[in-house]
DNA sequence: ATCGTTGCAAACGTTTTGCATAAGG
DNA sequence: CCTTATGCAAAACGTTTGCAACGAT
């Protein structure tokens, strides 16, 4: 096991659980037609694969909130080796790609790692990154998925997904840091 | 040492070498002051940092043409352990963050490793990536920077860079494909 | 002579794999 | 009962580091 000290943190609202997802914020809810639950055991139908007890806490886990995390962090949050509700490392990630198969989840690189984040039922959307205390603040464009089409269609592309990060200073950090050069005066 | 199977294509213009670099299609040229062996050497100075013989070699060669290229890729194309020219993995590694540094390269992730281009001379710009072939395309977009500072000052967000990645299907690519249809019929 | 640089080997952190065992349908 | 799923340990992967030897200024 590897307890990497660099965590990640967020900054998304939690869901009020059930069939429906926070959204960024000023954004309206999106109703959705089944449970991750159920969409999930409709893709284990179609693959032909199993309903397990460690799917099902993984999956009750992941979406028992609205949060970008990564395997470590749902590992350190899960039961312990020998605990009841206790999933193996290598289930974990195996389990991980299987929900990103299923739509369930999106998953992109952040600093070297795989960082998830709910996609079935929850919108379309982008991010800041602070570099400095790693939160993620999602927010949504219109105009941005307007120029994603337009760029596309110049270079014949066909546009299966895309990822816009923007890095830089988040807004709590500024005032921190703001605050300490006042206290060095 | 890793000789890792996939590789990353390119569809870049090669420069015209010098002090001008090349532009993504249909954009000018952009000139510059000095050539990126002078830039370096002036990062050097004011390190106090010490030009040395595999620091010439691997500037001459990532500036010898325009490419995306990772560390493997490099190495590979240098000479091999022995021959003249040859540098050793962890120089490689240590060197290119040293031309990150410098302002002469950018690093991004890619497939889960990182990837470098110019940057020295090199106008701003996003990319085209083709799941398939693997091969990057340059676009740029002045729209997407206005976004870009829309966002982040809506967000009270301190910008610093920001990485915007298409990924879907190239025009080739889909040519390929519908011949293969064509082939089956 | 000094201090930065290199190469080697070995470590690193994240993710994946082979394989024997366990468990779902 | 048949197959898929799991846990373990170990490998794989890209990258970094400690250190002794080397080399630039």
């Amino acid at each position: 096991m590897s307890v990497s000290a660099s965590r990640l943190r967020d900054r998304s609202q939690s869901t009020g659980g059930g069939a429906e997802s926070a959204a960024p914020s000023g954004l309206p809810r999106v109703q959705v037609a089944q449970t991750p639950l159920a969409r999930f055991e409709e893709y284990l139908q179609s693959k032909g694969l199993r309903n397990s007890d460690q799917r099902r806490v993984l999956l009750e886990h992941v979406f028992s909130r609205h949060s970008h995390f990564d395997a470590d962090q749902l590992i350190e949050e899960l039961p312990r080796r020998g605990a009841k509700g206790h999933v193996s490392r290598p289930t974990v990630y195996r389990t991980l790609k299987e929900f990103v198969d299923a739509g369930l989840l999106r998953c992109f690189q952040l600093d070297g790692r795989s960082v998830y984040e709910h996609d079935y039922g929850y919108p379309q959307h982008d991010h800041l990154y602070c570099s400095q205390c790693r939160t993620l603040i999602e927010f949504r464009s219109e105009e941005l998925l307007r120029i994603r089409e337009q760029v596309s269609a110049e270079h014949n592309f066909l546009v299966r997904s895309h990822r816009f990060i923007i890095q830089g200073v988040c807004a709590d950090c500024r005032k921190r840091r703001q605050r300490r050069k006042q206290d060095l005066v």
